[in-house]
DNA sequence: CCTACCGATCGGTAGG
DNA sequence: CCTACCGATCGGTAGG
């Protein structure tokens, strides 16, 4: 979405130009009129194309939310897999997601508290659910003797922190690219977690 | 910041009860209307106290920069001591200051970007030299030979979103009390950073 | 610490 | 998509 494309249609264009502010001032500090000067248009007009300013937050934060979960199922879908496979599959399933929504993620992480419920509710809802998968894929790993760690659910919480911590430092412009990062937190995260030897 | 104190000062209470709502609605969408109803009095007689809003802001976010450097330069003042046991110390020491502070350390994790200029820019240095003192002493402690790792600075960076993550999940009431939390983290860090063996 | 108020700006709408 | 505007709310101040 952070992506140049050749033609948007109105609403794409407003979701695009809200989340790159959105991410950088915050949901509750952007004016619409700020978002309207970036189109190019009148503060009014924006509203021949959406109902309300938090129906933008609420498609940003829902259609990343559907990425993620869409990239989970695909990443464990091969039930014969071990966990720690699946495992490093979620996590490049991730970090693809992450990084070809950089602004959106951003966004995705920090500013769907200021959704009304009941958004909010479903949203935080569909969170957990995302979270708890990794940690019983981890829990799951451990059982199997496959992945070894005194606590699971810890290590579920560090492997959580550095996929949200993610889009802040990213810059497309850096050494390393997709794949090397996804590649990379993969190994570093697995390897603290594979059977001692 | 966030136990309770038997008499603060106004000011104290009126940062105190800031720090609490710019933690739940954030800034921006935190009025000194709802401020001053919190705090049982009128939202003109905030100023008796203080200047302006972004004025409480700067004070939450560089208090908390204070309170991380002392604690760095407590952990490291030992010069005798190896890299890894410095690390430990510096993690222990960021997970204390964070948990007597929770409130204000997610403040100082999303908010500071309000801040306008210059305090934007100073904030954004102390947290960039913060940062980079963790980034030098695993650098160092590899090059010493007393951690292993691929990549230091990516260390580093899971590092820190560990720390960055804490915040967001900690209970006072949950299972894993101060000490042992920043002993299990330090553990997991360190742990895959520890010479293989 | 309150009352009363300022100018600015907010999200959003009516009518064309 | 614009013009013109709505009521509400914002951070902050004057004067007591």
């Amino acid at each position: 979405m952070e992506t140049s494309a050749p033609t948007l249609s109105r609403k794409a264009q407003i979701d695009q130009t809200a989340t790159r502010l959105f991410r950088r001032r915050g949901y509750a500090a952007t004016s619409m009129r700020e978002l309207a000067t970036e189109l190019g248009i009148e503060a009014g007009s924006i509203y021949s194309h959406i109902r309300s300013k938090e129906e933008i937050l609420h498609r940003i934060c829902f259609r990343l939310a559907d990425e993620f979960m869409q990239g989970w199922r695909n990443a464990t879908a091969d039930a014969h897999a071990s966990a720690a496979t699946q495992l490093r599959r979620a996590i490049e399933s991730h970090v693809h997601v992450l990084i070809h929504n950089v602004d959106a993620s951003a966004v995705f992480m920090h500013e769907w508290r200021h959704l009304s419920e009941p958004a909010h509710g479903e949203f935080l809802q569909l969170r957990h659910r995302y979270e708890a998968n990794f940690r019983e894929l981890i829990a799951r790993g451990v059982a199997a003797g496959e992945l070894h760690t005194p606590d699971p659910a810890f290590a579920a919480l560090t492997l959580l922190a550095s996929l949200a911590w993610l889009p802040s430092w990213y810059r497309p412009d850096g050494k390393l690219g997709p794949e090397q990062i996804a590649e990379r937190l993969a190994d570093q995260l697995l390897g603290g977690l594979a059977p001692a030897g």
